[in-house]
DNA sequence: CAGTATCCTGTCCGATACTG
DNA sequence: CAGTATCGGACAGGATACTG
């Protein structure tokens, strides 16, 4: 991607989108999670060039989201499995396969998360692993960290040097705007 | 994006790609979610070219997760506010953050969510509404919805035609690989 | 089977200039 | 302030041919 090197940099969205985001990468990604390795089944899985999927390959393993592994000497053979890094993944892939059937599959869903043993359709929220509380606004909102930098620290408040200090989000940036703006 | 029309539709996670595949989409979407609603804010939050954001709000409006408002007739002016579907990306984004953070952030993270009265940061987990189980493998698997096609069928297993049906993911695609490939 | 090499097209994105 | 118009570069993605 040329656009820049990037303010966004600092913000880990841009840096996670700066490694997937191609639009192949994350199908490859959801493949791979349903335990393709080889190169001949992910292409005949996605229907996808083999020169964008060797280049995709690439990238991922260079992202460190897969790992390229010799399972065959003899004729030389590659596969791709998914590294720890790839695995964390998943809820990314399952977040957006739950939008998807929420807001385009007036039809039903075509895909759907279930209980491995019930077969029982599961409801994906992102919730505090700690609290369980759902992390939606305005309970919860994004606030600088400690690697902040001046421009992200701006926007997103000014209160969070370490966990658990206490946060009034009505400082800096734009808090919760809808009319005090500009 | 020319990539055919797409075997991939059919799956929730290529068609969401489909709407907000574009790199900036999200980080507009980001945006949006902290309040911003002008085309000029958005442009110095972002520092993009100005066609450019143009091009990207006009697909977020269409692709239906930005609302595009008159705020002022007398010289005429637009805002965009996120709509309900807009709204419901949230957690994929702070899905994507809390990966960034965790894989991207050895200097620690620049960006957490955090209890908006506390202060203290959240652990963002994908749970099941009901349960409160967490979403991962092998507990949970993506299966084959009513409306899926042969293909994802074929895929994901053949087990989950209405909520409750018992699954057995052995049969179909590749169940659970690592051996029995190709 | 698992790719590499080459060529082409579309378009994402950036830069700049211009308008009410 | 909120965009539109136009231009050019880089690269994602596609098609095809070729290798061990």
């Amino acid at each position: 991607m040329r656009r820049k090197s990037f303010e966004a940099m600092q913000c880990p969205i841009a840096r996670t989108l700066e490694r997937v985001g191609e639009w192949w990468s994350l199908l490859i990604l959801r493949d791979a999670m349903q335990g393709v390795t080889r190169f001949d089944d992910f292409q005949k899985s996605l229907d996808i060039a083999s020169n964008m999927l060797a280049r995709r390959l690439a990238t991922l393993v260079e992202a460190g989201l897969l790992e390229k592994r010799l399972y065959s000497s003899r004729p030389r053979r590659f596969e791709y499995v998914l590294t720890d890094q790839g695995r964390d993944f998943r809820p990314i892939l399952w977040s957006l396969a739950a939008w998807g059937n929420k807001h385009l599959a007036p039809e039903g869903p075509s895909l759907v998360i279930a209980d491995a043993v019930t077969g029982a359709w599961a409801d994906p929220v992102l919730v505090d692993r700690e609290s369980g509380r759902p992390l939606a606004a305005p309970a919860f909102v994004p606030v600088a960290g400690p690697a902040a930098s001046e421009r992200i620290r701006a926007r997103y408040g000014l209160f969070s040097a370490h966990r658990g200090a206490p946060l009034v989000p009505s400082g800096g940036g734009n808090g919760q705007p809808e009319h005090a703006a500009s």
